[in-house]
DNA sequence: CAAGATACGTCAATATGGCTGTCCCTTCTT
DNA sequence: AAGAAGGGACAGCCATATTGACGTATCTTG
């Protein structure tokens, strides 16, 4: 440990394993993640509080947008919270005719769920105002750059989660 | 909206307005930063509870971990949360020895916080889970995509909050 | 067909992490 | 001396999540 006068760690990592990544390149990814996420979804907040509706909402509302006639426990299983929790959320969207579900025809257990007009009105401005956060961060970071962010983003996600997110691209017709 | 046959997207950013995205790439990234960002913290999360802590006291013990000494309203602009909801934080973690203030010897109104080595070991256990995934995702996702997530990631970070980042980065000595 | 599993809903109780508004003390600045 | 700034504390509120237990309709399967 002839690590010199120096009070700073023995950071060089670089020399042995590969992922054992110096430190400061996993707290710059933390924090940036952390600022750039809040940040992104601070918008949308405000938006949301005019409606007297939260965070929660919109996430439902959103999965709602992107995969029409989702099933409770499709939506129960992006969301990763409990059923008690989401029927709060599923409820008062329904009152406020922003949601509205029928039963399934294959099978009659199923309620699925659809933005109503108004719903997608508002999803639809939500969304606006992630696509100029976001847009802009795109561009102003150039096409290349998105692969790589898109990249490392899908290495966070654990290996059975992806089928999950996979699904959303499809329904991405 | 003269885009021709192919189904590939028109990426040539130039095209029409650079701003105005296509709504798929925008959506990728909403999934992508939301999936990814959760699963990272999901892990912080079952590490904490054992201690009986939040994920607020987590981004408490980080950033002071990041900087020492750092002064409470140095440390509310980093959360962005009140004076009120910081208090209760910082009061569990000094009721149990994680973290420790002095106070400024230039301003004596100021407050420093430090972590003990209490806390500084907890931190250092739950950087520790935060390294493991974030250098599993940078390592899969190669080093040339690393700068791109981070680049988007600046992005999205009003410019009024950039120096605040930056400050972060500097501490990093 | 009967039994069991599944999809959904709901009750009650609880925790966390935020918020607002108000008021206070200490210390620095002018 | 007065005011601004750093920090703290009270009370009360709200949103979002949790657990566990239970109920009902519907599908699946031996």
């Amino acid at each position: 440990m002839a690590v010199p006068s120096s009070n700073s760690p023995d950071r060089s990592s670089s020399a042995a394993s590969p992922l054992f990544l110096r430190e400061d390149e996993v707290r710059r990814g933390v924090e940036l993640l952390y600022f750039g996420y809040t940040r992104l979804t601070r918008s949308i907040d405000e938006g949301l509080a005019k409606q007297g509706l939260g965070r929660a909402h919109h996430r439902a509302l959103y999965f709602i947008a992107r995969q029409p006639d989702l099933t409770v426990s499709d939506l129960l299983r992006f969301l990763a919270i409990t059923k008690q929790s989401l029927g709060r959320v599923l409820n008062d969207l329904s009152e406020r005719d922003l949601v509205e579900a029928r039963k399934g025809e294959i099978d009659r257990r199923q309620k699925l769920l659809r933005l109503t007009e108004a719903g997608a009105r508002l999803e639809a401005d939500l969304f606006e105002s992630l696509r100029e956060k976001l847009a802009a961060a795109y561009a102003a970071a150039g096409q290349e750059s998105v692969g790589g962010f898109w990249h490392v983003l899908e290495g966070l996600i654990p290996e059975e989660d992806l089928p999950m997110v996979a699904a959303l691209k499809e329904s991405r017709k």
